[in-house]
RNA sequence: GACCCCAUCGUCUAGAGGCCCAGGACGCCGCCUUCUCAAGGCGGAAACCGGGGUUCGAAUCCCUGUGGGGUCACCA
């Protein structure tokens, strides 16, 4: 391929961007940076019934977040648009026509009655059914209903040599005359694909693996408009845990959903490209690696399921790069979104700096950080094991002893808890967890130091205070 | 059912005939560290789908069985 790369993401708007499409759209578009290509996002929104505005914009939406850009497309333009399908529906009738007029395709006048008559039929006696060619012959009578047809030829096979599975070759008697253009003059999928890929320029053509029956009748229909049939690579399924393909039932399956559930794009989009693409050991890329290193030839032939364990653990590697500044101003959504009355300051700086290696998901985070914010939930078990007569007077002597501090520093802290502990001959770790329980709820938290400097001399005097009470 | 694709630890994968009694990562288990939780360090269990070939030699090549997936529309 010694021409410049051209390649696409051709969604239908039908919902939101899911993990699946996110993938091929997200080797699309690596292959293009990499190669200093092109890429082009069409919209096939040929399927009137089931496209929606909405779902167009979610999709664009999703490339966004993912920090997919394109550079032709419906909303940029460019030199071959336009770049949704039913803008394009003069495009498309004039290469059927040109095939008509070859005699490469020709009009049906069966009705659907009559197919799904045949279709049964066929059902009925267990073979495969196929167009039997009733209006093959058939003069060109435009005035009367009809859909146009594509002329398969009978023997012999298509074939290419796909990037990511080899060799492929199909025989044509396993094809028959297909629809091309619906009897409202709107293309189906094959032909809408062919044109618009040929007239766009595209030469590599990478997509889910499901579309591999597809390809040869689509050889087919370059050759009969002339235009040069351009590369194809299939990309493997992604798959459920049972091993069936990946959907609704499998949990989230919207990309926009796990930028809801707090995982950052990179964290995605590092992940999606794991999942079916490898460079040696390496785990964790940035984009910038990414696109320096992808190539199909690396891609996986094999199907693979989709790990949330695995994503989940690549999103805290991310987290874990953070700066704390940046780590807080993407955390602070989804604070407010748990009900905490938190502000981009110090305080939330420091608490995600501290969450930081804790926690995976920004909104787990958020969940692990509302003891800062909100009253204390207090864990029944914790509470029978450290808020009893015994722990009294050790919380009574660390409250005191924070009572009288002007400022709340590590040093007199630890101090103030080594002489508790030693005066009784007792570990740290006996004063630290009825401490712990007071301020935060629970039994696992930071730092108990950090965790009184963080919250604060009056809360947590008045948390110790409450706790004292309960210790009965 | 027909046609097509695929087949290494539970999962993602490395492996392009000898470097592999198979390496890394997630998850899981144990130990260390320790005020708890994390993080970190160390260690562990865990795979070449079965059967035939080819070859001095196969996870790697061929055939076949099996299994999984995909496609069979006036959907995409």
């Amino acid at each position: 391929m010694t021409e410049k790369v051209r390649v696409r993401f051709a969604p239908s708007p039908t919902g939101y961007l899911h993990i699946g499409g996110a993938r091929t759209a997200l080797f699309n578009w690596l292959w293009a940076r990499h190669t200093g290509g092109t890429f082009v996002l069409r919209i096939e929104d040929t399927d009137q019934s089931r496209s929606t505005k909405q779902a167009e914009e979610a999709i664009y939406e999703g490339m966004r977040w993912l920090g997919l850009d394109w550079d032709e497309g419906p909303d940029k333009g460019g030199p071959h648009g336009p770049y949704l399908q039913m803008e394009r529906l003069d495009i498309y009738k004039a290469h059927a026509e040109q095939l008509i007029k070859e005699g490469k395709a020709f009009a049906c006048y069966c009705t659907k009655e009559e197919l799904d008559a045949g279709r049964k039929k066929a059902e009925a006696a267990k073979v495969q059914f196929r167009y039997p060619g009733t209006c093959r012959e058939k003069p060109y009578d435009p005035s009367k209903p009809h859909v146009i047809r594509f002329r398969v030829p009978e023997t012999g096979s298509t074939g290419w040599n796909d990037l990511v599975k080899g060799r492929i070759d199909t025989p044509h008697d396993t094809l028959q005359d297909e629809v091309i253009l619906r009897s409202d003059g709107v293309p189906l999928y094959n032909f809408g694909a062919v044109v618009d890929d040929v007239t766009m320029k595209i030469n590599l053509v990478a997509r889910g693996d499901d579309h591999v029956n597809n390809t040869a009748r689509q050889i087919l229909m370059y050759q009969a408009l002339g235009y040069p049939v351009p590369h194809f690579a299939h990309l493997p399924m992604i798959l459920g845990a049972d091993k069936a393909r990946l959907s609704k039932r499998h949990g989230a399956t919207s990309v926009i959903a796990y930028r809801d559930m707090g995982f950052l794009p990179e964290a995605v989009v590092n992940y999606l490209v794991r999942l079916g693409w490898s460079h040696g050991d390496q785990e964790i890329f940035t984009l910038d690696e990414l696109v320096k290193f992808f190539d199909f030839k690396d891609v996986g032939a094999t199907a693979g399921v989709f790990n949330p364990d695995k994503m989940t653990w690549v999103n805290h590697e991310w987290l874990r790069k953070l700066t704390p500044e940046k780590h807080a101003e993407l955390a602070l959504p989804f604070f407010k979104a748990a009900g905490m009355d938190a502000a981009l300051d110090a305080k939330l700086v420091k608490i995600t700096a501290l969450g930081q290696e804790r926690t995976k998901t920004l909104v787990e985070l958020a969940t692990w950080g509302r003891y800062f914010y909100l009253p204390i939930e207090l864990d029944p078990k914790a509470k029978a094991k450290f808020l009893v007569p015994d722990t009294k007077p050790l919380l009574q002597a660390v409250r005191d002893g924070i009572a009288g501090m002007e400022t709340l520093e590590e040093k007199p802290l630890e101090a103030l808890f080594n002489d508790v502990a030693a005066a009784r001959a007792l570990g740290l770790g006996k004063i630290a967890q009825p401490v712990r329980v007071a301020l935060t709820g629970g039994t696992a938290s930071p730092g108990i130091y950090d965790v009184i400097i963080l919250l604060g001399k009056a809360t947590s005097l008045q948390r110790l205070d409450d706790a004292i009470a309960l210790c009965g």
